[in-house]
DNA sequence: TACGTGAAATTACATATGTAAACGAATTTG
DNA sequence: CAAATTCGTTTACATATGTAATTTCACGTA
């Protein structure tokens, strides 16, 4: 099952801390999405249809917590990326952005750190 | 405006030869996509929509040749993937393939080449 | 106990996408 | 020239996604 766009936005939400309310969940995006409650509810209950999410029971209402690992999500993203376009190799991804001056001093800083082992 | 999946498949395939005639992008698939021919006419409509790609009327039919670069496109989903899920930055990416030990010897050697510059 | 509230569940509706079939016009062929 | 074939164009339909409004249900309160 996929996770569109709109519902990572609540996913990170999660990863970042859990459980959660859906009123908390709402207030944690006011800052960076334009939505109303309603709509959160409908993507938190397409997350727990889709097995991404669980929500226990609290009194009256429901704590949300991750099913899906972040980790194993931003896996699944990368590998897709890069087997689509680059034929599954990191060193054409990183080529590529060095062709467009895309690495920051950082990046080759950590980049050789992480090449040395 | 994006380009699905789907889509993207047809683009890679006008990418790698065109101008193309419609029966030759459907033969082209053949092999990948289990797609009717019926298929990729949408596909080639909706890209043309899209402004992806531009037909050149031949006789009676046309021929397809992309209008979006595919190292504009690579760019975009690229930076967007980057953007979204390790702030923005590359060293993260490639230190999460790392991890997952997904480098190869030879994505070793190059990365360590692409670093020498 | 009837009533207002707050939360969740259901329903809504437009656009995108996957996947084709049907239709129509031009062309080739018998 | 009538029929068949070949393209492109239009229409179709189910599922996914973005974005909510409406309904329902359990609870605390008047």
């Amino acid at each position: 099952m996929q996770i569109s766009e709109a519902e990572s936005a609540v996913m990170e939400v999660l990863w970042r801390r859990s459980p959660m309310a859906a009123e908390d969940v709402v207030a944690a995006l006011e800052r960076s999405q334009d939505w109303q409650e309603a709509t959160i509810k409908t993507l938190l209950n397409r997350l727990l249809k889709k097995k991404a999410v669980e929500a226990s029971k609290d009194g009256r209402r429901y704590l949300y917590s991750p099913l899906l690992a972040r980790e194993d999500w931003v896996q699944a993203q990368s590998k897709g990326l890069l087997d689509r376009l680059f034929g599954g190799r990191v060193a054409p991804l990183v080529a590529h952005f060095s062709e467009r001056s895309k690495l920051t001093k950082k990046d080759i800083a950590d980049l050789k750190r992480l090449i040395a082992e």
